[in-house]
RNA sequence: GCGGGGGUUGCCAAGCAUGGUUAAAGGCGUAGCCCUGAGGCGGCUAUCCCGCAGGGGUUCGUGGGUUCAAAUCCCACCUCCCGCACCA
């Protein structure tokens, strides 16, 4: 361990002496633009962010090592209000939040009590997570890093509204929110007591006519307008006569409070009780027959209007109620309601929906057993029949133009249509109560002078669906995902009034969204070091120059005198901007998707012409801890900097890695970061005696098996990481490397050929991505000069594959594999055991086979025996070839094609010479005499008669 | 509800888009042996079941189907996880 991190200290401190990770344009070289999304400065980073920031790392690296001017820059997420809201949270001296920061986050006592100044926490944990980064080993050109609140940063972000504006794209509206009246603010889901998930629903309200006003009744349904037979009211709850938009309204008081909150003129006339309204009629506005209103306890005056129509046909609760006034005639006496009223009031069926009849409501409270309004059942009744007559419902002939639709395509039609008849109206309400954290119930308030995003906008959408197209995204099951979510974007509030951020420069009081500081970032990344390096000041940056950078618009020499810049250093930055741009890599956790990586790619559609779209777009899994997702609540909450230092960078970066790829979620163990540190140790003693015994020339068919093996390997480690399947790139490069290097080093009894030597200098460049500082510790030991960062990438050498000495390796593991798997069954402890190798005539007929099977399809016996008794010497042995093709022609069908032309090109393999080679290994692994025979060696040993069992590339075995 | 992703041999996890070389990679764990003063590390063998000859049998959520052949293709079902907006 202590090892480890001197090694890491080592090469960190060399790294950055050397600079080799600063990217400055380089017109000669191919260049890939690598980001990771900034993590947000709110606390230190957790191994969440380590394990995606890995992938990219790893990423950077391989492309570096393949010759790429690669830049992978940082910075620092700072706007929004969770900074603002935690450090609110230490001010008001919040205990569970600070122990979690003075335990979890471990942070120090002198600073914990100035982190109530949101700048200073935002700066303390940068602070802290630029060390963290460092220590990761991360490949980054930190002269690029900056913060989201800085001015200059501002001036970009200023710039791309500006553009977003000119383009229609950001536009003014209204839009409702759950609010809470104490806070002042929008409640989000983390800011509730109660209610999450909880969003603002949108009621009709069917206004019935009555005595020159309006009793706007609420519901979710008003197709049932047709059906409806009564009023229900609250007889105690307290309603109110206001005055809305100019209108008489009659709703509960709690409604007027809320209408007021929706942009609604409100004023109170008078205040009633519900069972002022009881016994009296109104008019239907649809069918303008006369209803009269009924007490029922059901209803919720803290519900939307407090007013509820009846359609007892189609609405359980409706039926019940009416059934029980129909029971209770005494009440209705105390109202003054004359029970024949009641009596004579029927449903009215007006929807026709399979597997039911008539009256829906009726059938589905029998069903169910619903005993009353006050039956729990009743509420789960309403929701089945809604969900069966929305998905299944057609509108019966009462219904009006609407007869005949059905329920699902109708409804929004018909809400408009009331709407413009003045027959409807609607208000939000919450359809479950949310209650703020500081316990301040929440209602919906509707924002005025909001300013969104129009990401409804369809050719935007389709331009965005473009870009998509136009980026390689991985894992490909992420791309239907992205689509769906670019089909369901709507408008979104794109401003604030809190939080640290940029204000919206036509509008200071507004906040810009702190998801638009991270859409087109990147391209800032690119200018940023000039802007810097040269002291170019905000106020230096207008439009007029970011227009000049981005899109290279108007005339040099003016842009440059009115903001007093020199011309070539305008120029320089444009070019720095070209030669970036667009972003090779991004990526991300996979719960990004349906927000920043789609909002990235409306960003880019919108600003950027196509050819600076985003390349390639990654996806991947969360991080799970010991099986659990990770929180601070739950206390598994496991921070970067912490397993560092526990096991060292690059055991956190390989156990990470090797957790997961897709979007398959990683699971983090601490019993597995241990044995990939215990992994990597032993990995390094190794290389190290290889190292050190290297000292002859030797090439021999092994080292060719070695190298040919290798080959593959690199292969697949290139192939993998090329699509960020960096799970299957790093299990390749460390195991199955390894496993070779096990197979090498068993066979040949000994460490001193330098070819070795020269395979481990392939194998520490495939880990390095992965692993970089032990790899740089070793690649010191064997090259001696250079960084391994910057060494050449093994690239896949056809002229090194060897099938033949792949194939010659086969046939050693078999027969090894084999005899053991005989000594097994057989519970033999041989002294001797005799092979025998195929007699040459089945090889000609194996060679045959495998060649007439060439284009793919099965060959039948007979017609190998055909093609093979053309030949005299064959047919003299008719019946022994027969036996024998009929013996492999299955097995050669089942072979795929590729493993039969293999078979074919190597050609008929010499065994008793490469067995001969390898009797000493063999005697050596089983204990036992080696004695090799050819199949029709006359002076053969073969008591049991085995040797005719001899194939091609399967010996006889006889033990004894 | 809408949308997305999964269910593989003790665990983690490949394979499935291009059906056959797959009893099914690799890692972990477990057992035996070797190495070591001991431990760790490392090496070998085994790890679905059966087997005194390299073999046989039964498997890839469940149930059907297509095919000479299915973990892989089709259909239905069961089940787990994730996202759903003013929060980053």
């Amino acid at each position: 361990m202590v090892l480890l991190h001197r090694i890491e200290a080592k090469w960190r401190k060399a790294w950055e002496t050397a600079k080799i990770f600063e990217a400055d344009p380089d017109p000669k070289r191919k260049k890939c633009f690598v980001t990771f999304p900034y993590s947000y400065a709110n606390g230190p980073l957790h191994v969440g962010h380590a394990f995606t920031a890995t992938r990219v790392d790893a990423y950077a690296r391989y492309k570096r090592m393949q010759g790429y001017n690669v830049l992978f820059p940082w910075a620092w997420h700072w706007t929004g209000q969770s900074i603002a809201g935690a450090s609110e949270r230490v001010k008001s001296g919040d205990k569970a939040f600070i122990k979690a920061l003075r335990e979890i986050d471990g942070v120090p006592e002198q600073e914990l009590r100035k982190l109530v100044d949101p700048t200073y926490m935002a700066s303390y944990y940068t602070n802290e997570n630029r060390e963290t980064t460092r220590r990761a080993g991360f490949s980054i050109d930190w002269r690029r890093e900056f913060n989201t609140t800085s001015p200059i940063f501002s001036k970009f972000i200023e710039w791309q509204y500006k553009k977003l504006r000119e383009k229609g794209y950001v536009v003014k509206g209204t839009h409702p929110v759950v609010w809470c009246s104490k806070c002042k603010s929008p409640t989000g889901d983390h800011d509730r007591q109660e209610g999450e998930g909880v969003t603002p629903e949108e009621y009709v309200l069917i206004k019935f006519k009555y005595e020159g006003k309006y009793l706007p009744a609420a519901t979710f349904r008003p197709e049932t307008i047709y059906g409806a037979t009564n009023i229900w009211v609250h007889p105690n709850a307290d309603y109110a006569e206001v005055e809305v938009d100019g209108e008489r309204w009659i709703v509960s008081e709690k409604a007027a409070k809320k209408l007021e909150e929706q942009k609604r003129k409100v004023k109170t006339v008078r205040s009633l009780k519900g069972k002022v309204l009881i016994g009296k009629e109104v008019t239907n506005p649809v069918t303008e027959e006369k209803h009269m209103i009924f007490p029922a306890w059901f209803v919720d005056v803290a519900h939307a209007t407090g007013v509820v129509y009846s359609v007892p046909a189609h609405a359980p609760l409706d039926w019940l109620a009416l059934r029980d006034l129909k029971q209770s005639p005494t009440s209705m006496k105390k109202f003054g309601i004359k029970p024949q009223e009641v009596e004579k009031i029927q449903p009215v069926s007006m929807i026709s929906v399979e597997g039911f009849g008539e009256f829906p409501a009726l059938e589905i409270i029998d069903r169910l057993g619903v005993k009353d309004q006050c039956d729990p059942r009743a509420d789960e009744a309403t929701k089945l029949l809604y969900k069966k007559e929305f998905h299944g419902g057609v509108l019966k002939d009462i219904c009006g133009k609407y007869a005949g639709k059905r329920v699902q395509g109708v409804k929004e039609v018909l809400i408009n249509d009331f709407k413009e008849g003045n027959i409807a109206d609607t208000m939000y309400d919450l359809p479950e109560p949310v209650v703020c954290r500081c316990l301040t119930p929440c209602i919906v308030k509707v924002l005025e002078e909001q300013w969104f995003l129009k990401y409804s906008d369809l050719k935007w959408k389709e331009k965005v669906k473009e870009a998509l197209q136009n980026a390689n995204v991985y894992p490909e099951t992420a791309v239907p995902w992205f689509l769906s979510t670019i089909d369901w974007l709507k408008e979104r509030p794109c401003a604030r009034k809190s939080g640290l951020g940029t204000p919206l420069p036509w509008n200071k009081e507004w906040i810009i969204d702190t998801l638009s500081d991270s859409t087109i970032y990147m391209a800032f990344y690119t200018i940023i070091k000039q802007i810097r390096q040269r002291r170019i000041t905000p106020e230096q940056l207008t439009p007029a120059i970011f227009d000049y950078i981005f899109y290279g618009k108007g005339e040099t020499e003016a842009i440059a005198s009115i903001s007093k810049l020199d011309r070539r250093i305008l120029e320089s930055i444009r070019n720095e901007f070209l030669y970036w741009y667009p972003v090779d890599m991004r990526n991300s956790g996979k719960e990004l998707i349906p927000n920043h990586l789609t909002f990235f790619l409306f960003h880019h559609a919108a600003l950027f012409p196509r050819k600076l779209w985003p390349q390639i777009i990654g996806a991947n899994g969360m991080l799970m801890i010991e099986g659990k997702k990770m929180s601070k609540s739950k206390g598994n909450w496991i921070t970067f900097r912490n397993v560092i230092e526990e096991f060292g960078a690059d055991s956190t970066r390989c156990a990470l890695l090797l957790g997961a790829e897709g979007m398959d979620d990683p699971d983090w163990r601490s019993e597995s970061v241990r044995d990939i540190k215990d992994k990597l140790e032993s990995f390094y003693r190794l290389a190290e005696i290889i190292i050190g015994e290297a000292e002859n020339e030797e090439f021999g068919w092994i080292e060719k098996w070695l190298f040919s093996v290798l080959q593959k390997k690199a292969k697949i480690v290139t192939d993998s990481i090329e699509s960020l399947k960096t799970r299957t790139a790093l299990e390749t490069a460390l195991f199955e490397v390894w496993n070779d290097f096990r197979w090498y080093t068993r066979r040949k009894g000994d460490l001193k050929a330098k070819a070795l030597r020269e395979a481990l200098n392939v194998w520490i460049r495939l880990l390095s991505p992965f692993a970089p500082h032990i790899c740089e510790e070793l690649w010191e030991k064997v090259e001696g000069k250079g960084f391994v960062s910057l060494a050449e990438w093994p690239e896949y050498d056809v002229n090194l594959i060897n099938p033949l000495a792949e194939e010659s390796e086969n046939l050693v593991k078999s027969i090894l594999e084999d005899t053991l798997s005989i000594i097994r069954a057989t519970k033999l402890t041989p002294t001797k055991i005799y092979l025998y190798t195929a007699t040459e005539w089945k090889w000609e007929v194996y060679q045959k086979a495998l060649s007439t099977s060439g284009e793919g399809m099965p060959i039948s016996q007979s017609d190998l025996m055909k093609t093979l008794m053309k030949r005299e010497e064959m047919k003299k042995k008719a019946s022994k070839v027969a036996r024998f093709s009929g013996q492999i022609v299955n097995e050669i069908n089942r072979m795929g094609k590729n493993r039969r032309e293999e078979l074919h090109s190597i050609g008929p393999l010499d065994e008793a010479a490469l067995l001969l080679e390898a009797k000493s290994f063999l005697e050596r692994e089983l204990k036992a005499e080696i004695v090799v025979f050819k199949e029709d060696d006359d002076h053969k040993f073969d008591p049991e008669n085995r040797a005719r069992l001899a194939k091609p590339f399967r010996p006889a075995i006889y033990v004894k």
